[in-house]
DNA sequence: GCAAAAGTGTTTCATGTACACCCATGT
DNA sequence: ACATGGGTGTACATGAAACACTTTTGC
């Protein structure tokens, strides 16, 4: 383990995958002791997002990579800032001792930097994370968390569901080359709600991002789907023209 | 001034104004000393946001309140946290040195927290942060700012240009009572765009948040215009619907 | 009566939404 | 031949955008 020299500070990241049918989450175990109803020391487990304390001289942004690449063995992937939890009293005395006697610090008091990001949840990720004994969980199926990790999860898909409505970020979820039908069901899954996947269709493949790759499906019981694939190249150029919003006349 | 136990953490703070006309941001003075050609110590100035180091069992929050009360003398605040500024390269030795002596500190590093918040520009107003010396600057006009508070600047503006595109933040710049004109000029100023007035009353009016009062400018050489507020609870009912957002069919 | 800004309506066009059937493949 | 999911088109409603003249006041 590398220097700790700010004992803090610490970042924390959510981070999504999509396994096909539904949104998931990234969580690590996490050991701890505690008194049983007899009054004896026991080890229990919970679960919390991966995260560390920040190294000197570590950019946070730096420091959230590096905390993904160690869990996923991969670099280039989605990230973004998403809020930082301050509460003077957000971690109880138990939770501070764990994470002093964990990271080998003496702090009162850490502040912890949320970062959230978006994996394709391939095989290769998913081997990677199970050596490192990490485990995706149903998002719908988390009820509790270690610290207030539950908190910044919560806050980590209200931002993932509004930007899945003005930002194209469905694909940083799905592999590179997918079908018109994984895409809605991402929508449908993460937003809860159901969408006619006529419109569904025709907003997308107008929306002239969507390339459309010449191969499809094979082996499948039925009409085998297109395959696409995002281009990111033609959204930023319509995104130059979208800047229309509401009321307001661009013909200047 | 009280302990200051967290010194490598601190909070910025971009408050912005609208007088009528243009945009302005709070900025205060900075004075530091620097060689001159002929290599005197001189004394300098420019201009930097208000800010602090965090106060030890202070949330960042609470801190930046303390912040805006300090300067502004008023505590209900339209208030948000912005972003995180953590380069370890962020500030120079010289910054460094200022900032440490300025506040009775050692240290190597500072990360600052960015809030954003948005004022009413009244007398009041403007006379109590006249008494702290706190300056109100054409947000066109800022060239540079100490330490990398520009690059905070920068990112407060376009925050403020998408909220203003998608939330009803613009009621926070405005007195309790106004024109739909002023709300439109203030759209103009900070968007930077010519706006249809037809359409634009059409709109506003028809959103269903104003509230029409019942009285109307006075003395002016013109036809009087009507005063509106904003009607918040009327807004959040609203709201509530419009979570249609593009091709979703919420008939579910 | 004139200057100055407030206020008002209609048409056109683009986009969103609802809705039901045929198509290509594996077994 | 049948089961399975992929793929397609149209009519209607809603909202955005363009555009010019009348009204009310102070002087």
């Amino acid at each position: 383990m590398p220097p700790v020299t700010n004992s803090s500070i610490s970042v924390d990241c959510v981070v999504f995958g999509f396994d096909g049918s539904s949104l998931k989450v990234l969580l690590v175990k996490r050991r701890y002791r505690e008194a049983d109803a007899s009054g004896d020391e026991v080890y229990k487990e919970d679960y919390k997002l991966p995260g560390s304390p920040i190294f000197d001289n570590e950019d946070l942004t730096t420091s959230a990579y590096r905390i993904l690449e160690e869990i996923t063995s991969i670099r280039n992937i989605y990230l973004k800032q998403l809020h930082v939890f301050s509460d003077p009293a957000r971690l109880s005395e138990r939770d501070l001792a764990w994470l002093n006697s964990r990271y080998g610090m003496d702090t009162r008091r850490i502040i912890t930097i949320a970062y959230y990001s978006l994996v394709k949840l391939n095989r290769r990720m998913t081997e990677h994370t199970a050596l490192r004994r990490a485990e995706w969980h149903d998002v719908q199926s988390v009820k509790k968390l270690a610290l207030d990790h539950k908190e910044i999860l919560m806050m980590a898909l209200s931002t993932l569901n509004r930007q899945l409505l003005n930002e194209p970020i469905a694909f940083e979820l799905l592999p590179r080359k997918f079908t018109i039908r994984q895409l809605q069901t991402l929508y449908e899954a993460i937003l809860g709600v159901e969408i006619d996947n006529r419109n569904f269709r025709k907003k997308l493949l107008t929306s002239g991002y969507l390339r459309a790759l010449g191969d499809k499906e094979e082996g499948v019981a039925h009409k085998p789907a297109q395959y696409y694939m995002f281009d990111k190249a033609r959204y930023e150029k319509e995104n130059r023209k979208r800047t229309k919003l509401n009321f307001i006349n661009w013909h200047e």
